[in-house]
DNA sequence: ACAAAAAAAGATATTAAACTCTTTTATTTT
DNA sequence: AAAATAAAAGAGTTTAATATCTTTTTTTGT
């Protein structure tokens, strides 16, 4: 559904959301650590969510990733538009050039119910919500073990 | 959601099942211009639905692509399986190794709804079904134009 | 039997995604 | 001011997906 580059930007975020706060930033290693994900590349793609404003950053001692409250109100979507575009949006299932009404594919009218719950549910999550769901301790960023 | 090669099998099977029956088989030079997709590729993934039992295949000439009764009781997700393997199925929205309850990511619950229905979509419709509905008209495998 | 047609098979090439390594710049602490 | 820390930036590598090209095998029609 989402290109690897864009699942570790959301577990990232996600991480540096319930992490953050009074206590201070989050640095690159604690969160490749935090989401097992590889701490060049998820360096790379931090900076291009800081260079967006989807994230605040800080270099040098005490520095690394953090969030100021406008930026909790973001939304998976935004995360997601600014990582892999607008493709969840307009991708077709079989591949034809848009999803659309108009040149609809075989499974277009089946589809787009799915697609709206979709959407719906990336854009109706914010960072600031995740933040919630897992300090109650039942959701992962990463698997056990 | 599907891989390239996967939408290219999906678009050929109906297309194939639209196109064959009592007039005979189709042809992959006819398969490609149909669906909009490079000829040799397009092969390759034929090739293989062949081996899987899939769809039937006759070389020489009036040789193609044709099916059986049987084959057009296929559902769409014996073709995604073929081709891209289980990973609809058990794939989690944040990448983490499988989707589960036992470690369920933030996004699980609301997912594993929309889950539900996208593999209903592909295990309900049959290539048979399709046929009916291309011919209706309403429907497209390539980009007018 | 021979030529033509068409898929099967094998091999190679291209491209894009994923990942790594090195150097630079900003910030803080001593 | 100097040293240490950590992100930013730039450059490079690896891997997997996508695509093409060439040869072989099977089948049909003459
Ligand atoms: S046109 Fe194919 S999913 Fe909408
Ligand atoms: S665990 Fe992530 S979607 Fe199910």
């Amino acid at each position: 559904m989402f290109s690897k580059t864009c699942e570790y930007a959301l577990k990232a975020m996600i991480f540096v959301a319930q992490k953050s706060g009074e206590n201070g930033r989050v640095g690159i290693k604690e969160i490749a650590q935090g989401t097992d994900a590889p701490e060049h590349f998820i360096a790379k793609i931090m900076q291009e969510l800081s260079r967006k404003k989807l994230i605040q950053s800080m270099k040098g001692p005490n520095g690394g990733f953090y969030f100021s409250e406008r930026e909790l109100n973001a939304s998976i979507s935004d995360i997601v538009k600014a990582v892999d575009g607008e493709s969840i949006y307009t991708d077709c299932v079989l591949g034809l050039k848009a999803c659309s009404e108009k040149n609809p594919c075989p499974v277009h009218h089946e589809y787009k119910e799915i697609k709206r719950k979709l959407i719906h549910m990336i854009e109706h999550n914010t960072l600031g919500d995740f933040k919630v769901k897992l300090d109650s301790g039942e959701f992962f960023l990463k698997n056990q073990g």
